[in-house]
DNA sequence: ACCTGAACACCGTTCAAGT
DNA sequence: ACCTGAACACCGTTCAAGT
């Protein structure tokens, strides 16, 4: 309880007073992205926010880019551990594969900080962890169609097609949100694109059947 | 070609220093765009680009968003004349499924230019005109689809597939570059998804053979 | 009609000075 | 060690003045 206090205060209340740190900085960068995009990670307006003056900002960061730099650590750490987060306790790979859909269906907070970011990868800070985030993803789908049963090759075709669904969702669900199925459309949607890319995959080894399709 | 020149000039060569037009701006703000990003429609800087005074921008736009606004005028007549340029042309509703597909994964500039722009659909006046596309899109996708012979509620399931599945193959494009499949891969990759979301769709209906897979 | 130039507000960055 | 406050550069916006 005692990590930021000041060696040197002499009551103890005024510690509450507690100084910034990097990580509060960053968190408050990380919401200001998620709601107003990269260009709302703007010093002047967070200091103002955090009620402490852009100099103390100079004190913990370099610049501006530290700071995202610092934020995006933060984003990365997430979605990498969202991503394998409960999906490996499932032995069973058309178990997992079938987590994986419902999980990129179903958080628009985390679909919506992603696409803000992956805007942004002009910018080569932001685009690097894009690319690694979108990687690391890619490759545990590979993997997964790996497990389900299908060749190198045919792994990678397919776990291209689902990812690309994935992302190409959440931005259809943002871009034209008139059109997106909702209620028992979507339930019915969320069959179809499970059918397609999964267990008409599976039923290619042969050895799954389709039970969890009433999940 | 006197349409700019100013009507009081003496020497005709004065009317080579033609002044601005309200075109002028709005390409090169699209085309700032495209590189840049939203960003990077600045008036400062594009003004020094065109060598004129930022004073010059405000005879011709209110502000800023009105250049924007202009830009993404000239965005949404491309994008609605180009998705369905040429695709009409061919009578045969697989045919133009296939016209479809073929363009979609054909130009990255535009899908990169799409991306800028969805990204920043927080903005209001992007978002809406985002909105309209990708909506105008999708009707047509679902027209296709409906002359394919499905139901109107099919149509929608699997327009809606094929649109986040063209989309999100751009995205992927983009930001995991070197897990999307090229040359022979990508052929084959095209192929798996013509066959999966539209060969096996005529197939429902019984009446299309499948001669265009190698086109 | 169209443009320049000076002015002001806002945000990024620096840094000397405070505690 | 951590923060303030003043300073400067850059870009958006306004507007009086030029041609």
């Amino acid at each position: 309880m005692s990590a930021t206090v000041p060696s040197s205060s002499i009551t103890p209340e005024v510690a509450a007073k507690s100084n910034m740190t990097v990580e509060a900085w960053a968190e408050a960068a990380l919401e200001a992205l998620a709601s107003g995009g990269l260009e709302a990670v703007a010093v002047e307006p967070l200091a103002r926010r955090l009620g402490v003056t852009k100099g103390s900002f100079y004190w913990h960061f370099a610049n501006r880019d530290a700071l995202l730099r610092a934020a995006l650590a933060l984003w990365e750490r997430h979605e990498t551990a969202d991503a394998i987060h409960g999906v490996e306790a499932a032995k069973d790979p058309f178990d997992r594969l079938f987590l994986l859909f419902k999980q990129a269906n179903a958080s628009h907070k985390a679909g919506r900080l992603y696409l803000s970011l992956a805007a942004a990868s002009g910018d080569p800070v932001v685009g690097a962890v894009v690319r690694r985030v979108s990687e690391l993803r890619l490759t545990y789908l590979h993997k997964c169609y790996i497990d389900l049963g299908l060749s190198e090759h045919d792994a990678m075709l397919w776990s291209t097609f689902a990812y690309a669904t994935f992302i190409g969702n959440q931005q259809v669900h943002r871009d034209a949100p008139e059109r997106f199925p909702t209620g028992a459309d979507f339930r019915e949607y969320f069959k179809l694109m499970l059918k397609t890319l999964v267990l008409d995959r599976s039923a290619d080894s042969g050895t799954i059947s389709p039970r969890s399709l009433e999940a």
